[in-house]
DNA sequence: GTTAGCACTCTCGGCTTGAGAGTGCTAAGT
DNA sequence: ACTTAGCACTCTCAAGCCGAGAGTGCTAAC
């Protein structure tokens, strides 16, 4: 296999790959000559394409189909054939705008992030909560409730919000949790979940230990299925790709969240500010394999880190998701500081 | 039409939407007399329900094929012929227990609560959070943010907890917001919305006055994506009513939240305590004709009301869902008394 | 009122067939 | 040595056909 392409073969792989994702249909050496007013005939195409075959770029669903990209040839149009298609400003702008209307908090950004995302590109988003692996609590807050027990809603400094509901032994007023809070706030504020742990052994008071410890836990807790925004299933199941009801069944189920949190940690970029795309096997999830992902990674100083990430069949605009992910990627990252 | 059936006609009636609910396929006589050991001939069985379709209460996809119900058939299966399935105690333990296992207040509970009701009856379900037409401020509680921005946080007395980033000119330290929330909760903890915006108008601080305005906004804030708990999806598309891509497809895309709401709403149960069944067109929306919901309102004694449903196709079995739709109502009941 | 018997209808899977799409190869042209 | 016209060959796909099987409706007898 040689490595490199005469710059015809690279232009024709270009065609092929374009042609292919724009249709979905194998394409045959003549609509290539016919679409794109080659110079050459049929034939000499058909000779280039046999070579590009050979070389495992494109292949042959059978003998008289037209050709379609492998894995291979996508990767080698990633990376050199093709040009990005760039989030123009005025598309930027509608998306910071529709994300600045909402001012609910990080989950809500989150949330609508993955939708626009899904809309821009046709496909499935994701887009992860930023995992802190050492969250501290910025400030909790007692609101008694109706009968035995009180809501204990804990702020962290990662933009969560928590709550839990925990039971009350002996009935206070609101005025008396607000000092117990304050009380609480000027031990444990600012910590991590284990020397909050460490404050509540260290308290008297059995009832407000209770509350401390369930503080700790809130802070480091890591719920994955409310950790996770999806959007854009039904435009996936479109696609001709699962036009057979056992294919979109099975798109269905590729796609619940444990999956798609498995998948995401495999494809885990690695640094902050990359956007790596993954191509049919190359995420290593025997469920998916004909799909790609498109994953970027965003954090901020503090080094807490969330996902962006599209995915769709093989055959997907790689031209406009990259930029694409890679954009509201780096909007989450600002996005997250705002609410430190 | 006569209304009445003889005894005989109830029986192959009832067999016959036990048998359809059971196999999908269009029930034979044949299959009738072996597998129920009727005294009657198959002949008599056939002209037997050849007077239940006179009278509308089965069909016949073409000449050859056997019976399948009608929605009259259906509804008089459920409302005279069926006997309900109880959830045993047994399995009240297991879904009460789960629910107890998560404290992390109403949302998790409606969301655990629609899985629990999904697997349980294998179709599609759906609890909506209690919509309350005058929610009030329990509490709310300013948290400094890094920068420029501070995040209010108001927990409401139907068990909603909401947040919102604001910005904050004149930057100020934690001690300081808890003071101006304890001013501030004086004022507006325990009102409406109304209310709370005249306060607003009264205060002199321009700053002040953004912020209770903002509490406002949040608490009568009704948004439909965040108050609908979905799951199931994957279950009812398996159901041969399904089995071909236009059809899964088309139950993918009925199955959007908004559209849910929409059926919701026209299918709301009159009265909280009441389980209503609505098969095929009895529930008015075009896009779902051969889908049936079973529905019941959850309340309590302030007023607030949220839904709990299950869709799925017509042939579904009542038996085991009207109980447990039911059964999940009355929960929720109780569960948002607790967050009062 | 019930039932055996039988003709009739309809579906469904398998098979065949012909059209169409594309390729690979060969041989001739540049 | 590369290009290309021409053509045989392969494969898919839709349409049509066929026979088996399932079920019914009807008739006539019990």
């Amino acid at each position: 296999m040689p490595a490199v392409l005469t710059e015809r073969q690279a232009e024709i792989l270009r065609l092929v790959v374009r042609e292919y994702i724009e249709t979905a249909d194998p394409v045959s050496s003549r609509s290539l000559v016919e679409k794109h007013g080659l110079t050459v005939s049929t034939a000499t195409i058909r000779n280039e394409m046999a070579r590009l075959e050979e070389d495992g770029y494109i292949s042959h669903p059978h003998t008289s189909a037209g050709r379609v990209p492998s894995e291979r040839g996508y990767r080698h149009y990633v990376e050199l054939l093709m040009s990005e298609d760039p989030v123009l400003p005025e598309e930027q702008r509608t998306i910071e705008h529709q994300l600045h209307q909402v001012l609910g908090g990080l989950d809500e950004w989150l949330s609508l992030a993955a939708t626009i995302l899904a809309a821009s590109v046709g496909n499935v988003a994701v887009v992860t909560r930023p995992q802190t692996v050492g969250a501290r609590l910025k400030h909790m807050q007692l609101v008694e409730l109706h009968g035995e027990s009180v809501l204990l809603v804990a702020v962290m400094d990662d933009g969560r919000v928590r709550q839990r509901v925990l039971p009350q032994r002996t009935p206070a007023r609101q005025e008396q949790f607000n000092q117990r809070a304050v009380r609480l706030n000027a031990v444990i504020a600012g910590r991590g979940a284990a020397a909050i742990r460490l404050a509540a052994s260290e308290l008297a008071d059995g009832e407000e230990a209770a509350v401390v410890r369930a503080v700790a836990e809130l802070v480091e807790e890591q719920r994955f299925t409310e950790e996770t925004f999806l959007d854009g299933l039904r435009a996936v199941l479109e696609q001709p790709e699962f036009a057979s009801a056992d294919r979109m069944l099975h798109a269905v189920q590729q796609l619940e969240a444990y999956r798609v949190r498995r998948l995401l940690e495999q494809a885990r970029a690695e640094r902050v500010g990359i956007t790596r795309v993954l191509i049919g096997r190359e995420h290593g999830d025997e469920g998916m394999l004909e799909w790609s992902v498109v994953v970027s990674n965003y954090g901020d100083a503090a080094g807490s880190i969330g996902t962006v990430a599209v995915l769709g069949p093989t055959r997907m605009r790689y031209e406009r998701t990259i930029p694409r992910v890679r954009y509201v990627a780096t909007l989450m990252g600002h996005l997250i500081e705002s609410v430190r």
